[in-house]
DNA sequence: AGCAGAAATTGCGTGCACGCAAGTTTGCGC
DNA sequence: GCGCAAACTTGCGTGCACGCAATTTCTGCT
């Protein structure tokens, strides 16, 4: 019951966007990501240039999705599927390195991180696991505060993003001043500090569901 | 020194900047927000259109800027303001309640929430806080943790976005079930309850900044 | 089976974002 | 004042996102 809807139809469509988030893949590995058009794309995966944009909304969507596949459900899902015995943070924290140290090829980085454009693309990606999560922080909340829920998810999905960001920067000034800025950090270390910044919030709001729970 | 840099020059700069976001939100008042081109909007300024474009990336930013104004700076500067025997949670509440609380035109309200590419580009402007908070709080805390400052930055950039979103959103299904999801409430009160999410972590931080300081 | 209707694909047209390479204005040291 | 360098404006060209309406492909029902 994890896909809904009937079959023939669900498949097909996501065979097609395999199809051109592959595509889209090779193609800038091939060549380059500022030399493959939408057209290209659209081609290469047998569809037409507008079927494209309707499931990607931007030209460097389709790329970053061949990298990031299905991240976002997957976090939100290893949260749902944590017992309630473990802190909301440590699961959170743990499905969110999970997602993010599967071995990459790196050339799919260099890839990324060599064009402004595959960068921010990249970055909205940790946006996408905001909706999922929120639901799941809510039925672990008992449906009582959604809102709280939603800040939170919110305040994750921003909290990732950052990580990535610092991690993925060019550093531009080698030092500007003495400032000991640690110059990148390796991406767990970066995502767990960045997490670790949360955790109060997430185990103050756990608290008050317990709280509310054993009333 | 608020502006930095020569005068007349940048004195032209935000004029011209003032003039396209004014011009922007009177024809979008007039004719409805679908019917002004960015055409219109740069020959109601006297620039060129690519010149709209070097000072707004969207059609519906300068709309939007209209009504934002500097919200953005002036959160930040409350914040570096307020002295350091508040709470940082409550100064940063404080803040950004004034921000959102400014009166405003009743119309330009309704001209926002009534497209859905403006309902979208208003959400966006809360990330703009983002970049001056994390300056603001990073200095609170001494530079030794600018990672966690841009973090919290980030979420209470978040935060209020979900709360916007929340008060913007044009109420769906009336009651998909009975579970008393609070309409929508005051903008205000969700701006609180939002951030009130977030204070734990704000607060946690604090207190290791204090500790550091005081060894 | 077959058919009514829902869902997806496609072509077309429009407005837009933005790189680039002139041209124009402003700031500043002499 | 003078001229040079940096900053800003502008026109042009290109690829792109997306609304719309016509068409094709699937699904559930009888």
């Amino acid at each position: 019951m994890t896909t809904r809807r009937t079959g023939l139809r669900e498949q097909k469509k996501q065979a097609t966007r395999v199809a051109l988030r592959q595509a889209a893949l090779r193609l800038a590995l091939e060549r380059g990501p500022d030399a493959v058009r939408v057209e290209d794309i659209a081609e290469a995966a047998g569809v037409s240039p507008r079927t494209y944009n309707n499931y990607f909304a931007s030209r460097e969507q389709a790329i970053v999705a061949a990298v990031t596949a299905e991240r976002e459900s997957r976090v939100a899902a290893a949260v749902a599927a944590g017992p309630a015995d473990v802190r909301l943070a440590d699961a959170l924290t743990a499905a969110v390195l999970e997602q993010h140290t599967a071995p990459r090829d790196p050339g799919e980085l260099l890839l990324i991180t060599g064009s402004p454009a595959l960068r921010a693309a990249y970055l909205d990606t940790a946006a996408a696991i905001e909706d999922p999560l929120a639901a799941a922080i809510g039925r672990r909340l008992g449906d009582a505060g959604t809102l709280t829920a939603r800040v939170l998810a919110a305040s994750v999905a921003a909290a990732v993003r950052t990580a990535l960001q610092q991690w993925i920067q060019p550093s531009a000034a080698p030092h500007p001043a003495g400032g000991l800025v640690v110059p990148s950090g390796s991406l767990p270390d970066l995502l767990r500090s960045a997490l670790a910044a949360l955790a109060p919030a997430l185990d103050a709001v756990e608290e008050q569901a317990r709280q509310r729970t054993h009333e």
